[in-house]
RNA sequence: GGCGCGGUAGCCAAGUGGUAAGGCAAAGGUCUGCAAAACCUUUAUACGUCGGUUCGACUCCGUCCCGCGCCUCCA
């Protein structure tokens, strides 16, 4: 089953190999730490976990560096605003975004690199790009022109429009409107770093050309990022990288659409600007918001609603009922050969959906199929001892990718051996024909969080 | 205006040139002391519009309408 992307540099789906060994060597657009990311963020985030991991169920191993956008104009004004040091204030924002990815079982790429601690190298790099650049009051501009296949990403032909135009778009004086800044000048006030092209700080772009190449070589397997990175954003990195390297940037250019609340765009006007941290605080399980970022697939616009959400909460509880009848359920010895072929099945059309350039819906349709027809062999009593191991090596299969089935643990739970002792004086309630005593205890566990179902093999308990 | 993506049942959402996966919701049923869980049945004469190609299109081509993204910072 090849793994396949669709590469947004040659608009195609490609089969994906590593070019070197069998380590992907990757970078991801990570966030800018200004503020709380947002759920958007966090579709993008969220895709780029569904990547890795399905890239390892495809044997490869990973290296992939995620950059930390720690300077830029917006922390810059409100660290001033609020009287913090950049650190101080970035720091703030660079832990909380920590903390959102772990909630969302985000895995943590092998290095995490803040701008600001590749100053230097991104001193370095702007002077190596010498030709290619001019300075204009203090600062540095790529100058596009020098770059011919500019606009290769976003499929722009800027050739022939390249002069002319002087416009002042981001304060500063440019030759050509689509020249963009390596370098800036400090403003009055302004945080700099004192440099050998003089005092400023670095331009967005090139942070990410500079330690992409610093820590995985001058060709990357992939580049991933949200699509509304394609332009300006990765194309400029694409030019400065290759006039650096004179080689290929990267190899496969992957992107996720956009995200919308409510069937409308997000924003905070509209109030359906969602942090996740407000979606956790009014109570959503962090795993149902996984589950509803990872089940549509990325390429695709995602239209988030609390409706959805709710949706993704039972999806996922019946998974993990699934399972839990799986470990508690007794059956008789042997195999049911027809429902162990259609394991198989189910799995081959799972690693199938997500290798298709992760096509998680396709996925989880070879998921549901599954549970649906084990459930009946199990209601039938067709369901055979031998066929738990092949069950539960797909449902790990499925949870490798997805990872919803456990729970987020709660704080002030019952222990397990109190849980059991509860339950066996139900029974015995049970026994005794009491069953007001036995639904009295089955409330209490309940209003504890307990849920208890009652199975032909004995009772057996979840966490709510 | 340029570039890109999309419009499939109440909602979310796959998909193929030969007549529509899956999830949620809804209704009915089975099982159960009652629940819970689970299962079964039902729910798109039809895939935005109008044309074209074809023996045949939701799937290809063109038109139009609508939504979204980028073109200035942006997941």
């Amino acid at each position: 089953m090849p793994l396949r992307f669709y590469n947004t540099l040659s608009q195609q789906v490609e089969e994906f190999t590593p070019a070197a060994d069998n380590t992907v060597r990757m970078y991801t657009c990570g966030p800018t730490v200004y503020d709380f990311a947002h759920i958007g963020n966090f579709r993008t985030f969220t895709f780029v976990d569904l990547l890795r991991k399905c890239l390892r169920a495809n044997g490869f191993h990973l290296n992939h560096v995620m950059n930390i956008t720690d300077v830029d104009d917006k922390i810059i004004r409100n660290a001033v605003a609020q009287h913090k040091s950049l650190d101080e204030y970035t720091k703030i924002y660079t832990e909380a975004f920590l903390e959102d990815c772990a909630a969302l079982r985000l895995e943590r790429p092998e290095r995490l690199a803040p701008a600001t601690e590749h100053i230097h190298d991104m001193v370095d790099a702007i002077q190596k790009l010498g030709p290619h650049t001019y300075s204009s009051d203090g600062s540095v501009y790529f100058k596009i022109a020098s770059f011919p296949t500019y606009g290769k990403l976003s499929h722009n032909d800027f050739s022939g429009n390249l002069s002319g135009a002087r416009v002042d778009v981001d304060e500063y004086e440019k030759a050509d409107a689509r020249d963009f800044a390596l370098w800036k000048t400090p403003k009055e006030g302004e945080i700099f770093w004192d440099t050998e092209i003089g005092p400023g700080r670095p331009g967005w772009h090139i942070e990410c050309s500079v330690m992409a190449i610093k820590y995985l070589g001058d060709t990357l397997d992939i580049h991933a990022g949200g699509i509304d990175l394609v332009f300006p954003h990765h194309e400029n990195e694409i030019a400065q990288s290759e006039c650096l390297t004179g080689k290929p940037f990267a190899r496969f250019w992957l992107h996720a659409e956009f995200l919308m609340v409510e069937g409308q765009k997000m924003s905070k006007s509209l109030g359906n600007y969602y942090t996740l941290r407000d979606l956790v605080g009014k109570g959503h399980a962090p795993e149902a918001i996984r589950y509803l970022l990872a089940s549509v697939p990325y390429r695709k616009s995602l239209n988030f609603t609390i409706d959805g959400l709710k949706s993704a909460a039972i999806a996922i509880e019946r998974l993990r009922n699934f399972k839990l009848r799986l470990e508690t359920d007794r059956y008789a010895d042997g195999v049911n050969q027809q429902l162990a072929e259609r394991t198989a099945l189910a799995s081959a059309a799972f690693t199938a959906g997500i290798n298709d350039d992760l096509n998680t819906a396709e996925a989880l349709a070879a998921v549901f199929e599954f549970v649906r027809d084990a459930n009946s062999a199990m209601d039938s009593g067709e369901f055979r001892a031998g066929n738990t191991p092949d069950a539960l090596q797909f449902l790990n299969l499925f949870d490798s990718i997805f990872d919803v089935l456990k729970a987020t643990a709660k704080a002030g739970e019952l222990g397990d051996g109190e849980i059991d002792a509860r339950i066996e004086a139900r029974t015995a309630a049970k026994r005794a024909r009491d069953f007001k005593l036995a639904d009295q205890i089955r409330d209490e566990l309940l209003a504890q969080g307990i849920i208890l179902e009652d199975t032909k093999n004995g009772v057996r308990w979840k966490r709510k």
